[in-house]
DNA sequence: CGAGGGTTTGAAGTGCATCAAATAGTGTGG
DNA sequence: CCACACTATTTGATGCACTTCAAACCCTCG
């Protein structure tokens, strides 16, 4: 397996994926084209770690597809997950603000395809250009409401509460009749993105289909409707459901 | 007592004040006179709400002196406090991205000073001044980094581990010598912005004394180096003491 | 088929929450 | 200055949720 495979394709042809992602939607052809001057497409294996919490960056990243973990650990080696990201999302950008040293360690969890970018490109953008800046000042404040109902999760809801969560997220939540949610990745790993031994996770899981009337086959968990399952995870939040953004 | 009096002093004089806060360290006097032109000193007594999760808000405040308390709340009513802040500390500037809407409610804690400011005019200066920008996007990320590590440590630490942090995050951790660490507010209160029971803090208080070699007496605690508490709380954090910008 | 990782189940332990009650501390009016 | 009321804090007893350690099971893949 190739550790990391450089594109050939013209950097040009790379703008493209940047209207994909919430920060740049509304910038000028112009704009896209200077900060995807220098990008390069990767392909990592699983288990690729990108950088180190610590580590001084010079790039960003954006995830064409794949899953990309990013977490902090203390020196026993507990991790501590901070999130775990796919397609279309963005992640490296907030070393900008932290002297150029990542907060979090990044590792591939499962086979990846990147666009890295190069920090100083976006530096100068958003010096330039206010309303940059503020498209960044906007995606930096929904990460900090989902990170503020991340931690009332964590102080509030059950581990079924916080299990019943995370699937709401992962559908469609506008949807009346029958569903059906695939797991993304490992229940290990899910279980440690909510912060919980696998051992809890699985146990919780059957509690939380005691609970309400979803069925589970693997790491296929259907239903005949989301409301059952929305009112039992809900209730310990500070949000009403549906939850705006995907975040419950 | 009275809940709110207006300060008759003409706004140019409050732009002084904005020059203590990080945000605003860097901005030119015109700038400074601009931001403060409709502000006004107001002075609250304990218990009043300030504004509740989800309102409508055109204001953002600096603390001058007191303490305040921000907090989201489910419907059984529990809370889950988001942060407690006193002089020098700048809240509510966060609705600006989300549609002048707060994501928390505030309270205040302890006869405060408030400097109430309108939103429309950072909105205003944010947009016409990208250094603005960016120096609003670096106290979002340091927002965010402290959030991270709340996050890491109400998941990895001990209830004895946290309060250490808790402690540490009270003095200057440079000094080598004896310290002295006075509790700013109600332990009740510290017990719910660290996420746990009064019962729970008191007890694990007294774990925490039994452990390392500092001193109780009241709301004073005491110590003759800050090593062996920093040792025990910081063992299980994944940033080494001395923690940057006293966030352990 | 057999090896190995992911997942589940069982049994026992730990830490925090909860309920209840005692104690300390603070401010009040007499 | 004292007694009282009220609140903050501590202490005790008990319960529950999650963790830990151990072992079985299952599933995939060579």
């Amino acid at each position: 397996m190739n550790l990391h495979s450089a594109d050939p394709v013209p950097s040009a042809n790379h703008a493209h994926y940047l209207g994909m992602i919430p920060l740049f939607r509304r910038c000028k052809p112009e704009q896209m084209a200077r900060l995807a001057q220098h990008a390069h497409i990767e392909h990592h294996p699983k288990g690729k770690i990108l950088f180190i919490s610590g580590d001084q960056t010079d790039s960003y990243f954006i995830i064409l597809n794949g899953w990309v973990k990013l977490f902090r650990e203390t020196l026993d080696g507990t991790q501590a997950i901070v999130d775990i990201l796919t397609s279309r999302h963005m992640f490296g950008e907030t070393a900008l603000f932290e002297d150029k040293i990542s907060p979090f360690s990044a590792e591939i969890v499962e086979q990846s395809t990147l666009l890295r970018l190069p920090l100083q490109v976006l530096e100068n953008e958003i010096a330039a250009d206010p309303a940059l800046a503020l498209s960044l000042l906007k995606v930096m404040a929904g990460y900090r409401r989902q990170q503020d109902q991340e931690l009332e999760h964590t102080k509030i809801q059950s581990a079924p509460q916080r299990i019943g969560c995370f699937l709401l997220r992962l559908v469609d939540q506008r949807i009346t009749g029958p569903f059906v949610i695939h797991l993304p990745y490992d229940k290990t790993l899910i279980a440690s993105r909510l912060g919980m031994q696998p051992e809890t996770f699985s146990r919780a899981l059957t509690r939380l289909k005691d609970q309400t009337d979803i069925r589970i086959k693997g790491a296929t968990i259907e239903g005949d409707s989301l409301d059952q399952l929305a009112s039992f995870a809900c209730s310990a939040c500070s949000s009403s459901f549906p939850c705006k953004d995907k975040n419950c």
